[in-house]
DNA sequence: GCCTTTAATTGATTTGTGTCAATGATATAT
DNA sequence: ATATATCATTGACACAAATCAATTAAAGGC
């Protein structure tokens, strides 16, 4: 677990003692597919962490369909803002497959560790990486359509999310399950990839790329 | 200036004489409408802070059509994480209205606060309200339709937007003005608004709620 | 292994929003 | 004050993506 955390910005400076104090105020909980981490609207108690598995944070929009704003993967740190800023979680968050996950008691963590400056400078590299995150999450969503989202979502996001089955592909990029078929099936038609047992080969990845980088 | 300065969260600390040293490595710049405060892939030598006026960061999607991320108001600091991470800017940055910017050279701001750890907590606030704002971004743009976009606008956004016309009212929310003619329209034809001179009144606001809460 | 459920694909149709075009209204400049 | 440019509105049409529906494929449970 120890090589895990280092693995997540803020805590890539822990030193033993930090990783020996954390683990006496966190549990871990491990959670089966689709069970719900957090509700839209609870108070947040714990700071998340992802040791295994992957989660979706999720809202609703006008017709009730889900719309995803976030995936995350191992070793992330999980809805950071909440707990910070004290306020109701602002979405859902539910596991996408069996997931383990440190809950780090919010009040102690806050009390051991944000009064200390020499923690700062993590936090701060933390936010920021959160702030790239969702800058690159608003700039996909607005400027690209669903073909070059795919596209690019293959050539780029692909590797760590191959295991995932169309669906939740589909939903990671924000689009119906037949809109992501039909664009695989062209994808597929014009030889710019192939798929074999549920796994992805791109073929002609130049082809590929001008589909998004206009 | 010290005023306006102090309204914005990562100087909202800073004392007089933090204030004064600011001054000497800045410069004050004023820009007509449309003009452009930087490009896209621009490296950052200043730290930008709008004194007066409006400006919008956008990029371009498939079509060439703008597509606006963010609309900064009078008091606000700009795309301070380009500088932050020392990499070029990824959006364009231009005036919707003759503005005033206050120009900090980055290099001498980051020498003498960002070494000080008294000012890493306002930093820490800094980002924080960006995360807020950019989850809202995401949120509105990726939950609501035009008809929803239009109605919340109305209701919450629009007294502080109440100066601008139409076509920059539509570009904000990331649609045409022909899209955002109609929703007016229908909104007046609901009785759920008026316009006189340009002004908006909102004449039955839960009804205007109930296209956006859900 | 078979049965049941869930996921994937494909076609037909609908819907929301963009595009194009024409006209009327405002603002700005000379 | 008039001319010119920009903005706003409205209608007709186009298009991307969602929805609905039907069928096939794959995965999980017993």
């Amino acid at each position: 677990m120890k090589d895990l955390l280092k693995q997540i910005p803020i805590f890539e400076n822990f030193n033993d003692d930090d990783l020996v104090y954390l683990q006496t105020i966190s549990t871990v909980q491990t959670l089966k597919k689709n069970s719900i981490v957090f509700f839209k609207g609870d108070e947040p108690r714990y700071l998340h962490v992802l040791l295994e598995g992957s989660l979706k944070i999720y809202k609703y929009n006008q017709n009730n369909n889900e719309v995803m704003l976030k995936m995350l993967n191992t070793a992330s740190l999980v809805a950071e803002l909440a707990n910070l800023e004290h306020m109701p979680y602002p979405s859902n968050c539910s596991t996408l497959e069996e997931s383990k996950l440190l809950l780090i008691d919010y009040g102690k963590f806050e009390n051991h560790f944000l009064k200390d400056s020499k923690f700062l400078f993590m936090f701060v590299k933390s936010l920021t990486n959160a702030i790239l995150m969702l800058e690159k999450t608003i700039s996909f969503n607005l400027t690209l359509n669903s073909t070059s989202k795919v596209a690019r979502h293959l050539y780029e996001i692909f590797p760590s999310s191959c295991h995932m089955n169309h669906k939740i592909r589909a939903s990671t990029l924000n689009m119906t399950p037949e809109t992501y078929s039909r664009i695989i099936r062209k994808f597929k038609d014009e030889n710019l990839i192939k798929e074999e047992n549920g796994k992805v080969e791109i073929l002609d990845e130049e082809k590929l790329k001008k589909y998004f980088d206009a």
